[in-house]
DNA sequence: ACCCAGGGTCATA
DNA sequence: TATGACCATGGG
């Protein structure tokens, strides 16, 4: 909560945005394609997900109704190359059955903020950052999605110990970022690239990596604890 | 032959 | 409440 995390927050989210310009996530053509991603993308590489999507589309499998009629074992196959496949089709099974009994897109979009991210969360295999990345990418919510990378990144930077709980990193992110929608979205869209290739683009730059096992991530830690400045 | 990826749930201590 | 096992494909 404090000033100078906000700061460095800040400053990070300029750094990000400076070096890699707006993202314009997520992709997908339409908020119901957002969530069946969100779910999908589960500790899995996004072009693995990008090709279950396209077996679903082939097999006109976009939408609640159809989701929901086919059998499980053929929506698990379709989702094959997504990985988790059994696990994932009985997830987006139940998310669309809750879907539809909750009156789709049009209802749920009427509701506040909190009241639907309970909502989410209540549907099973709908975590904190499943139910973040559905209020954000799919009805435009102002709030910050947490994964994994942001946790190392804040924690290399100096900004956080690490061990918070999702909620406080969050609300942390949301408060420091007081502005809009739109940073939100670019902020995650930003560090989320940044994951995939700081230590690709620049693998001897000691100032810029949150790959998992990276040589250089105590050099990052110490300097900028020490010298305050931390340069992405 | 590893390691990792835009997590979440469940069983155990 | 806090770790650990488990789910599973595909790219580097």
């Amino acid at each position: 909560m404090s000033a100078r995390q906000h700061k460095k927050i800040q400053q990070t989210y300029q750094d990000l945005h400076h070096r890699y310009g707006p993202q314009h996530w997520w992709p997908g053509d339409t908020p119901f394609e957002v969530m069946l991603g969100a779910v999908l993308t589960q500790n899995t590489a996004w072009a693995n997900v990008e090709k279950a999507i396209i077996n679903l589309k082939q097999a006109h499998c976009l939408d609640p109704e159809s989701i929901v009629s086919i059998p499980i074992k053929r929506l698990a196959k379709l989702i094959r190359p997504s990985g988790y496949f059994n696990v994932k089709a009985a997830r987006l099974s139940r998310y669309c059955q809750w879907y539809i009994a909750q009156g789709g897109h049009e209802k749920l979009k009427a509701l506040k903020t909190e009241i639907l991210r309970k909502r989410l969360l209540s549907v099973h295999g709908i975590g904190p950052e499943t139910a973040d990345d559905i209020l954000l990418y799919a009805f435009h919510r102002k709030v910050f999605v947490v994964d994994a990378y942001t946790r190392r990144l804040f924690q290399r930077l100096g900004i956080i110990g690490g061990d918070e709980d999702y909620d406080s990193i969050r609300v942390l992110v949301e408060q420091a970022m007081s502005r809009n929608v739109k940073d939100m979205n670019e902020y995650h869209a930003l560090i989320v690239l940044h994951g995939k290739y700081s230590c690709k683009v620049r693998p001897l730059c000691a100032d810029c990596c949150i790959s998992r096992r990276c040589q250089y991530v105590k050099m990052v830690t110490h300097e900028s604890n020490k010298a305050g400045e931390t340069r992405l």
